[in-house]
DNA sequence: GATCTTTTATCTAGATTGTAGATTTATCTT
DNA sequence: AAGATAAATCTACAATCTAGATAAAAGATC
């Protein structure tokens, strides 16, 4: 996580989608809500190692898949944000806001207007 | 930089943290910034290795300090972000806030009001 | 002008984070 | 039992982060 507490910036996306996910995160799920948001493809390996980290780091927790739904394949491993999780999350905010404090970006100039 | 657009969390930082500085935007202000606004200490390496790595990619530039500026010590090296610079922030900034839209932060239940 | 002091930049190297995709595993279907 | 399907795990390399030690470029002092 580095020194100022600020998460990596995938690993703060990944936290994200899984929250947004709710109940429902699992690898396949929160790829997609990551794809779709970011607009761009992301790998299945780069969500299930961030996961991994996460979750030594006790951010999230992983909870296997209730035995009543019933599916073909092999079965899903939900991810819930934990209170550290959370708790990173708003330090995170907290001080890139504090970053970005006043910083009005002066539009780039993308090329004309002609 | 990684395939959403989206910058390293510390190289955000480090960007914003020049264009506070203005004009006068050296290692050791831009160090200071960043330390004074992350709340924490940030080493002089992780600054200039981080502003190598944004000059490579185009999104800073290197100034040599004025000659006027009669000071001891080695001549300062000032920086400025350019429009690319200013660019890869506003994706970073976009995707991200993409990505908390919606997002109301839990309280995280800090411990107790006892 | 040689040496000292000050200020800043550069270099080196290791740790953490980011990324892709091939492979494996678990489960239902037929 | 074999096939189809859905998802997780594994492997390995690339990029980013980080610290601190070392070197360099001045002006000051004698």
């Amino acid at each position: 996580m580095g020194k100022t507490g600020v998460l990596g910036s995938f690993e703060e996306m990944v936290l994200l989608a899984v929250l947004h996910q709710g109940d429902h995160a699992y690898g396949v799920s929160i790829r997609r809500e990551l794809s779709r948001r970011s607009e761009s493809d992301v790998s299945m390996g780069a969500v299930y190692t961030t996961l991994d980290r996460l979750e030594e780091k006790g951010f999230v927790r992983q909870r296997r898949g209730e035995p009543t739904e019933s599916r073909r394949g092999r079965p899903r491993q939900y991810y819930d944000v934990l209170p550290t999780g959370i708790a990173a999350l708003d330090v995170t905010r907290r001080i890139r806001s504090t970053m970005w404090e006043g910083v009005e970006l002066p539009a780039a100039d993308p090329g004309g207007t002609r």
